[in-house]
DNA sequence: TAGTGGTCTAGACCACTAT
DNA sequence: TAGTGGTCTAGACCACTAG
């Protein structure tokens, strides 16, 4: 029954009533409890709206914050063909700054990964990650994957945390090269660190074209 | 009793266990269904976590995405003290950019106010905020706050939604001016469109020095 | 086997809204 | 006044976990 409630909800437009408490337990011969449950999900979940004194509505779609998501999803949402270049694949140990987001001690073994990332053949980005070896055994053996959070998520680590930092700069002679930009030309940088439960598994800085790249983020109050 | 579960919970470990349905039962006299809504009302605010079988517990605190905060909040995160000037504040005609970002048609009365903004006494960034006059009666006749998101607030109009963009430039001559820093220094150009309830309250670019400003955010798959 | 949470029953009274 | 959601009772059976 709670289907048979989401079935009428969706699709609804947002404020139409749905069938009152009452009029369900009639309908399915169950007790009110049983239908306030049900439908407590629904709420919960953000469908439904109670408004007490007057009814059940349909609720008005939630807005959904900005999720964490990878560069061949945030191109596919561009409209733009991601393409990815690996310049480097290597087993590292762990400097100060990356064992320190890794969460690991310095001199561990971490897996170094850098990219360049294009978006309708041309250069967008120069990605380089650090992983924790520890928790991709064979990772670098396996062959690189196409997409690193495929990767991950087939492990079960699908980063559900991101802490990013953004900010622009100038390009330095190397990234330039590479990004096929004039020397000196604004960059955009960006680092995540990316969390799976509790456990850091993605570290990773970025350098845009600042030409070609702008950053959305959407922001709620509520999630 | 809702409280009472809450005091026992705030401040315990995460995984330790909450008190038993049945326990509260006979501590507080009550039906199970009564015990079950409390704790139920719990779990959606995050702080217990069923589990079949074993009990409830305490939950791991959820990790919250970046929140909707304005520059003196912001400021105040990274210890700085935030001062703003205010360059220009004045009622103008909507442009078709501005009009749609804030849903009103070309032509349409709109407030527009420029600041410089400083952090620690040093320029910080150049903010200019396109308000729907209609939505702020008098707001520009009143004198102008200290805080647009405090004014905001008070009118019961704080955004519970924001669009932002991010993307990486120079400055032009007159922004590296007034951010006294070198002609086509780099800088990080920051628009949002900010949403409160459906009315779009907010539509406002800033262009901060890259020297002086990085952006955090934070982001969940859960919220 | 004892204890847990998940679900369900068949009622009840309340405060509120709309007519 | 009729209808709504909010809260509550005093039970019940189930599937699951743990010792």
């Amino acid at each position: 029954m709670r289907e048979y409630v989401r079935s009428l909800v969706t699709g609804s437009a947002p404020g139409s009533p749905a069938p009152s408490e009452r009029e369900l337990v009639h309908r399915f011969g169950v007790a009110r409890m049983t239908v306030r449950q049900a439908m407590d999900a629904l709420v919960v979940e953000g469908l439904l709206e109670r408004i007490p004194g007057r009814g059940t509505f349909v609720a008005r779609p939630r807005r959904t914050a900005s999720r964490i998501t990878s560069y061949s999803e945030e191109m596919a949402r561009r409209g733009m063909l991601a393409e990815s270049q690996t310049l480097l694949a290597r087993r590292e140990q762990a400097g100060p700054g990356v064992a320190r987001a890794l969460s690991l001690t310095e001199g561990d073994a971490v897996i170094h990964w850098r990219r360049l990332r294009r978006a309708d053949g041309v250069p967008m980005c120069i990605e380089d990650a650090y992983l924790n070896e520890v928790l991709l055994p064979g990772f670098l053996q396996s062959g690189m994957p196409t997409s690193l959070y495929d990767a991950l998520e087939s492990r079960g680590l699908r980063p559900s945390w991101a802490e990013d930092s953004i900010n622009a700069d100038r390009g330095n002679a190397e990234e330039c090269g590479l990004l096929e930009v004039e020397p000196g030309s604004p960059v955009l940088r960006h680092s995540r660190r990316a969390i799976a439960g509790d456990k850091v598994v993605e570290v990773s800085r970025t350098v845009y074209r600042a030409d070609r790249f702008t950053l959305w983020v959407q922001l709620g109050q509520d999630g």
